[in-house]
DNA sequence: ACGATGATGAAC
DNA sequence: TTCATCATCGTA
């Protein structure tokens, strides 16, 4: 069976929906002329304005506007002055949704993998696509019955005791 | 186990 | 103006 590479409308659906969903996906990305594929096996979702651990639980800003816009839009920020974090927003358009990309095979956590495959702010706002050079394939030989680990999410214990125990962080085990 | 890194946004 | 953050690496 073919790889086939996800729609915009794939994403226009809960973020926790497409967070498990994208476990055992591939990232692809073009980097220098060359197509690069990775295992997706770790994500979190951040699901609307009531998400007290998302970026946009306060409104709308500069850095979060992304956020905002259709699904499929990525969203790239930088944080803790050193690290780009790559989301693939979610749900219809103003809807504040969306996945954090945490870990893919052979390359575990959000800021090591944007430094791997080269993902910085000039990704941020666009849709994922062959045009972008980033996009995500469904594989043809995904199993139904993989494993998958549901958890809290790291580092959101500012959220508070409703929202840092949401089970929104999804591993493929 | 702790400090450095240093953009963004909120609290004061 | 000061502080904390959807981390990570180097140093102890």
């Amino acid at each position: 069976m073919k790889n086939k590479i996800l729609k915009p409308e794939f994403f226009d659906r809960s973020a926790v929906l497409v967070a498990r969903d994208l476990l055992g996906m591939n990232l692809v990305r073009i980097i220098g002329g060359k197509v690069e594929r990775w295992k997706i096996v770790e994500t979190e979702a951040y699901e609307g304005s009531r998400d007290k651990a998302s970026h946009a639980s306060r409104g709308k800003t500069a850095r979060n506007t992304p956020m905002f816009g259709e699904p499929g839009t990525i969203y790239v920020y930088f944080t803790y002055g050193m690290h780009w974090m790559l989301n693939i927003v979610c749900g219809k358009k103003e809807h504040p949704a969306a996945v954090l990309i945490r870990g893919l095979e052979g390359c575990v956590g959000p800021g090591r993998l944007t430094k791997k495959l080269k993902i910085d702010k000039d990704l941020n706002g666009k849709i994922l696509g062959v045009k972008t050079g980033l996009w995500v394939e469904k594989v043809g030989d995904i199993s139904p019955k993989m494993k998958i680990g549901k958890t809290s999410r790291i580092g959101v214990g500012y959220a508070g005791p409703v929202w840092s125990k949401k089970l929104y962080r999804f591993l493929l085990k």
